[in-house]
DNA sequence: CAATATATTTCCAAATTTATAAGGTATGAT
DNA sequence: ATCATACCTTATAAATTTGGAAATATATTG
């Protein structure tokens, strides 16, 4: 389950007349597809972790706008609105809430492959290094496997996605309930010392001495942070 | 004043009309702007390190398509592509060139703008929202962390909050009511010297000399203000 | 310059936040 | 169906921050 695969699109959009055209193009182009036909279908779909969302403004349940403030919230994903509201306005407002690209039906459904692919483009170039090496801290993305000082640790795939998550943005502080999105999806109203309990078992597992971590630092009322080279704070 | 500048924007357009409308919507918005009217020109421009690039494809001298291509050879830097040529084949041609983003003439000023922001927020995340820079203090927000004078400072949850509030409205006066808010996040019956408690112990983090505060500053019988550049009162 | 009002500092108990251990639940394999 | 593994929750202890009072300093006013 590897190669041939360019990204996987979540399309939250109701019109089946649109999601068909969408998908079927973006399938020719060798992209996995996933359609939800309501906002909240959509925002659960959220958990199955796509590369970009194509995102129709006008829902039947939620609005479109509220189902991009939600990804806003805590995560990076593209988003590509795709919507009959032509105003000004409404693009600039579409683009203000974080959307990266904003397309006018009626639209040409090759364009739009070709702004998913720019998009993906820009994200994965970002986003999705394959490895990260740190010298004490080593990922490979490819074989899924962490080493620390050289020695391979056992890590559990929810260890695994956060430790991955840190090492995306070093340094950076991340609110538990960034992490309990990483953890397990969007929508999940996740309790917050299942936070605190993953990084136990994760500095347990990567930081040699856990009443000294190397890596893993709790920032006070904030959250928690990924030191990369165990130096600098 | 300085939270300003938020991007350098680069635009490679020969029709002083439209770069000249471009600029001045760009600069209104807080960004920089440097403009080339040959392609030659943009090119050697590119050495300015600009965050984004606005690119027409029908130029005098290089076609747009080269420059782009020349750019996309050794760097990731944004592309906008802002063209008269309005055909399907156009637009996904640019995009697979490797531009972010294609608009057609003619086109909305404010869309081209938050089309940049919405670039720059992907590439940099813009500098003004993310950070603050006055020289002597600076405010990172990814990593949430504070430095004056090059040297870090351990801040508490509420000291970070309101030291931010201060940064983001500098020269404004907040009352201790405004300040207990920022610190508890609602409507908070809070005594009024706690506020005074956490200017104090801000203070004495981030002015080397309590004595003679540099960034905050009390007004009497109002409340406290913060200066971004330690200089104009 | 004295009287008054406002601001700053200090201190410590109370409140909040985090670490950790242990038990229960879900999931998936055999 | 049974078992093992990983995950989520809960409870409690430990750590840190915060609130608020009182003491001290500074500024303003008459």
């Amino acid at each position: 389950m590897v190669m041939s695969q360019k990204g996987k699109v979540l399309i939250i959009e109701d019109e089946k007349k649109i999601s068909d055209i969408v998908r079927s193009y973006l399938e020719r182009d060798g992209h996995t597809v996933i359609v939800a036909d309501t906002g909240e279908k959509g925002v659960s779909a959220l958990k199955d972790d796509p590369d970009v969302v194509v995102l129709d403004l006008m829902l039947p349940d939620i609005s479109g706008e509220d189902i991009c403030e939600t990804i806003r919230r805590d995560s990076d994903l593209p988003i590509l609105m795709l919507t009959a509201k032509s105003e000004e306005e409404d693009k600039i407002k579409g683009l203000e809430l974080g959307a990266d690209d904003y397309v006018v039906k009626p639209f040409s459904p090759r364009e739009v492959v070709a702004r998913i692919n720019a998009l993906l483009r820009r994200t994965k170039r970002m986003v999705s290094v394959l490895s990260f090496n740190s010298g004490a801290l080593r990922i490979d993305k490819d074989s899924v496997k962490v080493f620390i000082d050289g020695d391979q640790v056992e890590l559990t795939s929810t260890e695994y996605k956060i430790l991955v998550a840190f090492s995306e943005r070093p340094g950076n502080v991340f609110s538990r309930a960034q992490l309990v999105n990483i953890a397990q999806g969007y929508d999940f109203e996740g309790y917050d010392r299942t936070v605190d309990a993953h990084i136990k078992n994760l500095r347990h597992k990567v930081d040699p001495d856990p009443k000294n971590p190397r890596f893993i630092k709790t920032v006070y009322g904030m959250g928690y942070r990924f030191i990369g080279i165990p130096d600098e704070d």
